[in-house]
DNA sequence: GTCTATAACGTGATAGAC
DNA sequence: GTCTATCACGTTATAGAC
């Protein structure tokens, strides 16, 4: 693993914008490198190839994912604030700066992709729908979250549709987003 | 408008899959020519430039959605088989060949995309949400949907749903389109 | 009317300068 | 350790052959 360095850094968070706002295919080095005064081939100095640097980028979303409830999965916080903390930061993230979520862009790019870059993909979903699982199972037995069925399957349903909402409002505006976030919120009710 | 070639149909049949597989920017003319055994050049021939080749795709599911529910928009028919008829649509493509939904792939690359790309996408989704929205308020007035809120919204969440799970499938496996089916079958259910 | 040869450019990547 | 000059290749697109 390669030392922290700033250059590296930004980097990384140049290339996490250029993702979530063209994919994976729709970005080169040069539109890294060119902002930063560098040369294109100077990236391949940080990270060999685009692979590297994909990979790099995903195990950065794992580490946040993880950062952000690693408290939640281990001693238990309030569900109920949890699912807005996360809702909210899709909504933010797409009103400040039209990002929809990576899982998305991973999965309609997903045959170009290198096999470790799938592999990450893989890692990063599950857990997110483990976490979501744990999140809505608590709630649905504090009484604070009404549905049917394992929570995994409703996990997975409300993490679609997020997702999918967001993408629809790249296409057709702001507000499909926090339509489908009421509705998920009115199911919820029961 | 072009005269309608078997060339021209086989094209697009081959861009279709390619586009649903890899994305728009994840494949080039030499993926449709090679196949069927001419130069990429001879392409352009039929769409003289990509963008053009991306309109007539568009155009193409929104004629396609339009065939598929003419006769729900104009006269009503029974709302739950049609909801089924969408979802095993879904169910079948992703089985059959790891298709999932062009909307996303739309979404995940929009800023990439050339204009005229750009405006078939917004009508294609806003047909489809309008389509959705009248088959769920149906179905409620008849008592065979269950659902708080707008219809708009409440289609606006199905249709992300759906989207979004054919894609996290494509990434984790089949059965979590199965599951996000099922949970909405749950969740309408009442 | 249909397709090929070829151009013009952008890409990821290597080798080597400083 | 960090970056630049350059390469080999794939891309979209044009001009023109048949």
């Amino acid at each position: 693993m390669a030392k922290v360095t700033n250059t590296r850094l930004a980097i990384l968070g140049a290339a996490d914008r250029l993702l979530l706002e063209r994919g994976f295919n729709g970005f080169s080095y040069k539109d890294i490198s060119e902002p930063m005064g560098i040369k294109n081939a100077a990236i391949h100095y940080h990270f060999s190839t685009k692979e590297d640097l994909g990979v790099a980028l995903f195990q950065r979303y794992r580490e946040i994912l993880r950062d952000r409830t690693a408290e939640f999965m281990s001693r238990g916080g309030n569900p109920v604030s949890q699912l807005e903390g996360y809702s909210q930061f899709i909504l933010d993230s797409f009103a400040q700066r039209g990002e929809i979520c990576p899982m998305g862009i991973m999965a309609a790019e997903f045959h170009t992709l290198p096999a470790r870059m799938k592999k990450q993909a893989q890692l990063l979903v599950d857990e997110m729908i483990a976490w979501l699982e744990q999140v809505l199972e608590l709630g649905r037995k504090e009484g604070a979250f009404h549905f049917e069925g394992p929570g995994r399957s409703k996990a997975i349903a409300v993490k679609s549709c997020l997702q999918g909402a967001a993408q629809l409002a790249r296409v057709a505006g702001a507000e499909v987003l926090e339509e489908a976030l009421a509705q998920i919120r009115r199911d919820l009710r029961g």
